[in-house]
DNA sequence: CCTTGGCATCTGGTATACCAGAGAAGGTGC
DNA sequence: GCACCTTCTCTGGTATACCAGATGCCAAGG
């Protein structure tokens, strides 16, 4: 006793392990893959020197960025940074649309009316006007509505697939985001798509969000090339 | 020029990280962790001792084995096996549900007429008699079935997750491939979806499809104290 | 100038040593 | 006999050393 002063006990199991994960993780994501110049190889011996740790762990973090898709460990070679090309972008699209269509077919049989008000809430925030004013604002508001959607479904697994998948594409969302028309067009979506699941109607949400999404993988088809810096001449294969 | 022999390149970067994520990730999959009595508590230094090699290929197979779901790695307690109880099980259903469904919507877009008629001579492999006769057989090509509609889909990404769910609801299909009733239905189902893939309904398909996969969920729901062996008293939070 | 063989070097893979937290076992004092 | 404290051991985490394949440079030979 003495005193009491009170201490929060130290972020349990902390692990340089996992906390090297989610800094090359974050860093990897916020990249910018797309623009001419960026380095694409990685080097497990730098990149310890430079965090301050051996290697282990940093091999660790690789090891599990690999499998999620984010870099290639070619034995001997060097690690690479998976650049995404359009085909792998949409696949992407679809797994999403697939995982948040099945979310939103289940929200609707889960949400409570607190859950509802909390999506009209979200997607109150912006009404068309303020929306293209400030697109950060949106964007972040964008995210949540649809991670919300996720969490309502009640699927923890389908929580985090979605999570995963989502952050693969921020980077592509952040370049999409500019679009005025699209932005319309979203917010609108999002209204239909409260209504739905307000009504229960499973079908209807699960297509309204297979539908919203899709129109961001026809979107991209059509617009890829703007979305790469000019003049990239990479994609050989 | 000169004779040009052809060689074959050797196998391409074989490495014991790989081969052993390999042999552990299909132990575990294989494993009863149903029935009691299983140990959940894995070791480092003797599965490497086992396996003669050094713990570090052993730790990495570990951490990918945990991304995926199959174990737990707790600091300095140990790694345990994620014994997959009711609710966990249910919500990889879901999942497995939307992703196929959405592998079928591709489906019908994607499926030429030669990939159609695969379907149907896997499907062709078993009347419903034959199904029950030789379970065994049925169980393979059941695999089969839903792993061609899923490649049929196009979208390596969907696949990908797809198998993996798959993989993890293994043991539970092979128990509940028993009743007979479900085997029933469960042909009849695949010829419905065939033919929806054929007409090119991609809602129905779609439909049938997420119906058939919950069917499974329905039944596990209402069966499952029938597939952990009796007297299991271990499902404590 | 082009080819070719060898060497220097870079990179990931593997083995091994050591660390510290967690838990159980056993001893000690009441 | 019971509670508490020490200590011992087991476990994963981290650092480090060494290995071998892949690459590229460079020089010798045609």
């Amino acid at each position: 006793m003495a005193a009491s002063i009170m201490l929060r006990p130290v972020e349990a199991s902390f692990s340089l392990k996992e906390h090297i994960y989610g800094v090359l993780r974050d860093a990897l994501l916020e990249l910018d893959v797309y623009s001419r110049g960026t380095v694409l190889k990685l080097d497990e011996r730098r990149m310890a020197e430079q965090l301050g740790v051996s290697r282990t762990p940093v091999r660790e973090a690789l090891t599990r960025l690999q499998q999620e898709g984010l870099v290639t460990i070619q034995a001997r070679k060097g690690v690479f940074i998976n650049k995404k090309e359009l085909p792998e972008t949409l696949e992407l699209i679809k797994v999403w649309a697939a995982l948040e269509s099945m979310a939103a077919r289940l929200a609707c049989e889960e949400a409570t009316d607190e859950e509802i008000e909390k999506l009209r809430r979200i997607a109150a925030q912006f009404s068309q006007g303020r929306a293209k004013a400030n697109l950060n604002e949106y964007s972040e508001a964008n995210i949540q509505f649809h991670g919300t959607v996720m969490r309502i479904s009640g699927c923890s697994r389908l929580q985090d697939l979605g999570d995963n998948v989502f952050a693969h594409l921020k980077p592509i969302r952040r370049r999409a985001m500019r679009d005025a028309t699209r932005t319309d067009r979203s917010v609108v979506d999002h209204m239909n798509i409260i209504e739905a699941i307000e009504c229960r109607d499973a079908d209807l949400a699960s297509q309204l969000v297979r539908e919203h999404t899709f129109r961001l993988h026809d979107y991209l088809e059509s617009e890829w090339k703007n979305f790469v810096d000019s003049g990239t001449e990479d994609s050989s294969a």
